[in-house]
DNA sequence: GACGTAACGGAACGGACCGTATAGACAAAC
DNA sequence: GTTTGTCTATACGGTCCGTTCCGTTACGTC
């Protein structure tokens, strides 16, 4: 276990990196977001204190790590379907499960939360790890609308808040379980409502 | 400021008690969740820890108590429109500019920041607080049916988590303002998808 | 082969906050 | 007048914060 890890010199120690997220990941897992503080990573880990901070200047960058490193190897790619409508329910059915099944879900609840005490932390949660996910999702709206699955002019900044709004809501109140369905059933009511004439239809 | 406010007997002191709720409420405006510590919240109101720890026996249980001080004062009822979607659009928006233009907003904020710690605020917030407005907004979807609005069996839950979701989102990304219109269309598509024959229709 | 550089673990620091315990002043309730 | 319960004040041991200094290690360079 503490295998004694020291310094491999000018250079940074992978198994130090990886020591410091598996510690964190573990605990996160064991005691929930109240277990996880620096000093707490840092012992379990094997590693110092200051080590810690030399490379992730905040808890809510370390569990951004954490996160990340588990979604990277996770959700790697998600298979086109028929249509942009079955892509966004896979995608938010994927995240859905990613969430309740590893631990991950535990490490985006605490990044929330930390973004509630810190605005640095909120703006990268939101101007960073959240963009990349709109983004995406935003895209496949415009090839819907392409493909002439719902309007010319989707307004796809409230369909996202609706449906990623749904997911954070579960995630953060701890129902993340989900009738059969639930969620294509979501996407076909937000998609229906883009429909030409539909309340999610901008003009222009 | 700093009356002396000692004991008055054998009862408790409504002074104290609005002095400590004051003194977090002030902390939470000016320094956001961070700020607020029952250590701080009880210098500042001039009070003692022991006092705090008598009558509220966690941050969490502080923080409701502020923000339901707030909500019975700001949110006290709302008339009834002509349609159970225009009432359900006009809560949906009341709560959030509440959310938006008072100290509550980041009370709530803090709530659920806390809950993500502490499995018995979690169940306070998800079973005492939420309740309650689930519940009377489950009444106006259930009125909607009777009046033909939406089809006879909708599916409540998933339709409230669409629309409460998309409102804790925006509130946790601190993206509460919204463009004009944007909350009533959101429920007119919800009410949409719960047309007979809609995504949002229970068998049965 | 010697040296500068940078990462590493360990120990310690002052400070903040946690939750609790104790003590004494106070006035209502009985 | 006694009991009861609330209030302030202070102090406690403990945890965690973020930082500093230290001695060790070995890579990269000369």
């Amino acid at each position: 276990m503490t295998t004694s890890r020291a310094s491999i010199g000018n250079t940074r120690n992978p198994e130090t990196h990886s020591a410091v997220l598996d510690a964190a990941e573990a605990l996160l897992t064991e005691k929930g977001y109240a277990g996880v503080s620096m000093e707490a990573v840092a012992r379990r880990a094997g590693a110092g204190k200051p080590t810690l901070y030399r490379w992730w200047p905040s808890k809510a960058a370390l569990l951004m790590e954490v996160y990340e490193r588990r979604k990277a190897e996770a959700l790697a790619e998600l298979p086109a379907g028929a249509s942009a409508r079955e892509d966004m329910a896979a995608m938010l059915e994927s995240i859905m499960c990613f969430w309740r099944d590893t631990p991950a879900g535990q490490a985006f609840r605490s990044i929330v939360a930390e973004a509630q005490a810190d605005p640095a932390a909120l703006r990268m949660l939101r101007d960073e790890m959240l963009a990349r996910g709109r983004a995406s999702a935003a895209a496949m709206l415009r090839r819907a609308a392409e493909a002439g699955e719902i309007g010319p002019n989707p307004d796809t900044e409230l369909m996202l808040d609706a449906l990623f709004g749904m997911a954070w809501y579960r995630l953060l109140t701890h129902r993340l379980r989900r009738a059969p369905d639930e969620v294509p059933r979501l996407v076909a009511a937000i998609f229906l409502g883009a429909q030409p004439g539909g309340p999610f239809c901008l003009p222009g």
